[in-house]
DNA sequence: TTTATTTGTTAGACAAATCTAATATATTAA
DNA sequence: TTAATATATTAGATTTGTCTAACAAATAAA
């Protein structure tokens, strides 16, 4: 197996990919604050392992083999975020953390158990798409709020940004997965959007919030 | 905090003194798999953290604080197996190597959950105390099966060895904790037992076993 | 197209945790 | 009480993962 750091590395790695496409040794550094020598001389270790494709001064990117092993290091990590929302109690700004740590727990048994109580999940607590067992992520296709227009009728899927100071200000204004939205207006001035959340709450959110937001349109009849 | 090595070495000791009294070098190596020298080292490094005491060609001690973090980190162990039996349906013979792991997690918001859903549990599945939050062990005094004489009734209440083959072997036999048992006779010449468990099943269990089995007495009249 | 800036690499140091080999002390047996 | 054995310590090497400082290459600005 792979240590603890590698994993992270490994993860990491996948994760930025996923985002921003091309992956630098300073983005990676800055993603799990390490200095860039420290980057550079792992991803020559994770080379030699057939992890990692590495060439001096070219974009970094992950074998078939590393991008399954990372796949199901995220795996784990979510199925853990699942679990303790779902059957610790624990709200979604407050598991991260846990699971970063649990992922590496090496231990088929205990994922599996995790997977069988949570009935199989296919998303995490922030809508994000849990691998499967063999590292095949299946993607969904929603759309950014921040791109919908006035009138229509979303459901909240998934947040695209973490932090626990947006998922704590989303708790304040009544946005969870599954919220029904209707917009109500945009303002073409600074993309701001008032909304009306089938609870009945209205409530306006910046371009730096609603950009963050995953939303699947709904006919709207569906009301 | 304190690596995840030195909090092995730390558990491991405070545990060796509970068993066996005087702690070595020697015995403390045996007990983790490693070298003296390893052990020896490792001493020295918790000695200046003031959480063993080390003089050379001593018996190795444990500070107040060292006893205190050790038995906070079995505290997690102890729940941690706890929670995989009771919650997530985990044989008793299959949590320690999971526990291993788990009890290195930092988070106090993670084992104060598991301890609230558990409801405050004061002994994990094999029956040992879990040290409560100040890392105090509430000490029980049960009585060793094979100290028993014939005619006794008790009741299983703990094991003190817990490999996996014994508690496989304990599972086949039917005895689990609570399970209770009726001494029919005592061989003198092996200290051999024969049992007549309350589910009506007669076992015979060597002194090697029963020796491993600490139980309660009952009155006779409580049947 | 030179120059400046950013990004990436190499070299070398360091801390943590481990080991082997050599040596020292303590214990047990003769 | 000496010799043999068991236990403990020291010295020094090794692996892993990190860093800083110095240098090299690529990119952006002038
Ligand atoms: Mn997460
Ligand atoms: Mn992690
Ligand atoms: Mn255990
Ligand atoms: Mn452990």
């Amino acid at each position: 197996m792979h240590s603890h750091t590698e994993e992270n590395y490994l993860k990491a790695l996948f994760l930025l990919s996923q985002e921003n496409g091309k992956v630098t040794v300073l983005s990676l550094s800055r993603h799990l604050n390490n200095k860039m020598p420290s980057v550079n001389s792992m991803m020559k270790k994770l080379a030699e392992k057939k992890l990692v494709k590495y060439k001096s001064y070219q974009p970094l990117e992950l074998t078939e083999k590393g991008k399954k092993e990372a796949a199901l290091i995220l795996r784990k990590h979510r199925l853990t975020e699942m679990y303790l929302v779902e059957k610790m109690g624990f709200g979604w700004e407050n598991v991260h953390e846990i699971a970063e740590q649990v992922e590496h727990i090496q231990s088929k048994a205990f994922f599996d158990k995790m997977d069988e109580i949570l009935g199989f999940p296919k998303f995490d607590p922030h809508g994000s798409p849990i691998p499967d067992k063999n590292g095949i992520i299946e993607w969904y296709n929603y759309t950014h709020l921040n791109d919908c227009i006035s009138g229509e009728n979303v459901v909240l899927m998934a947040v695209t940004h973490t932090s626990d100071e947006f998922l704590k200000y989303l708790n304040k204004v009544n946005l969870n997965l599954g919220t029904q939205i209707k917009i109500l207006e945009r303002e073409d001035f600074d993309q701001s959007m008032k909304l009306i959340l089938n609870s009945g709450t209205e409530i306006t959110l910046s371009a730096a919030a609603s950009r963050n937001l995953l939303v699947k349109k709904q006919n709207s009849r569906q009301k």
